[in-house]
DNA sequence: GCCGCTGTTGGACGCGTGCGCAATATCGTC
DNA sequence: GACGATATTGCGCACGCGTCCAACAGCGGC
């Protein structure tokens, strides 16, 4: 294949190799798999990354951190630091993007066992939380939250969202998509002795 | 090896996938390794089973239906609803059995790939989800609870104790194993109108 | 004591696995 | 236009995988 700058190339890798994830689950996407959609021999992944484990947690860091960025964003330029809730929740559950959070089920159910890809994986979920004790501690300063435990709260929500979402992507119908909002989204007000409905979108 | 009648054989491929499952994860267990747990040929296994999928998911199952139940006989023999929920808390979080956990996060990440492990995932997760429904109904019922809505209120304690417990057993020790107990018998006690502290072992 | 049933063997089959390395192709530089 | 650097190839190595099946062995019933 074309020849490529290493930069590129490494992109390109990276891009191929979630592709397959995707697909394939993190787990059993294999470095043929990655060469295959890239029209190169495998040899050249290996004169990228030192391991497969490694390329797997680039992969999950891409789509993870590029999740993460965009509510990031979308919640700094919120108004108030409840609208940065509010864009919070709209943000973590299109309902498009179980792709995503099934990844993010490999990624855990890995992180025992493939070192790059756990610490990745937590890494990121600490700065989930961070985003959200950051925000909670701001509406605490500006009287709009009640809270005495901004960081434990960032937790709950956070734990909350991901065990109701966890239901829907990995067993399908047990629970609907609009509970799962609505259920975090009731919690997240009642931690922050806010109204009801105060954070509904 | 040895020849054993149908269902101890059974039995004991079920209990050799359990013991390799646990150690090298319900996703990388092999015909071979159950095989060699047991001193016997690989053949042996698709004598009694059709696919790795189906024994896979038997071996999950043991265990899983092992805790539900434990858990299920210490809720109905304590004396009142909230017993019952403190029995469900204490057998839900033992410290010696994260083992245990992520051979749940396993089989939430297989569910969508292994359709005999996503079946019985599934269905063991609502059995979780009714037996506190049906502890938080008993305990309207009787006026000991105040709950508008049981379903979503077990869905709810459940989601968030797994949410939580998940963080402990995928990455260490972003959490405490104390906070997550804590959290979660905190969060019940406000969905059932119970004071601070009613529901604490 | 023999026989038939069936639990069990052990290896073949066709793939797939991560990894590593010598050889080659293609680039930017002079 | 030649050269050195390096991106890329192509394949080998040593395994491991699930599945299948003809052959063997040990038990219960006669």
């Amino acid at each position: 294949m074309k020849r490529m700058s290493p930069g590129q190339r490494r992109e390109a890798i990276v891009e191929a190799a979630l592709s397959v994830a995707v697909s394939k689950g993190l787990a059993s996407t294999t470095v043929r798999d990655v060469a295959a959609v890239m029209g190169t021999s495998s040899g050249l992944i290996h004169h990228y990354f030192d391991s497969m484990d490694d390329v797997l947690a680039a992969a999950f860091e891409r789509v993870a951190r590029q999740d993460l960025e965009a509510s990031a964003r979308q919640m700094s330029s919120a108004a108030s630091p409840a609208a940065a809730l509010r864009a919070f929740f709209t943000s973590y559950t299109p309902a498009d993007k179980d792709w995503a959070f099934q990844l993010w089920l490999d990624a855990w159910a890995e992180a025992a066992r493939r070192p790059a890809v756990g610490a990745v994986s937590r890494a990121l979920n600490l700065e989930w939380q961070g985003l959200l004790e950051a925000t909670i501690r701001r509406g605490v300063a500006d009287g709009s939250f009640v809270c005495a435990d901004p960081a434990g709260a960032g937790w709950r929500i956070l734990s909350l969202l991901d065990g109701l979402a966890l239901q829907v992507v990995a067993h399908g119908t047990t629970l609907s998509r609009g509970d799962v909002v609505a259920w975090s989204v009731a919690a997240a007000e009642a931690e922050l002795g806010l109204a009801a409905g105060a954070l509904r979108a």
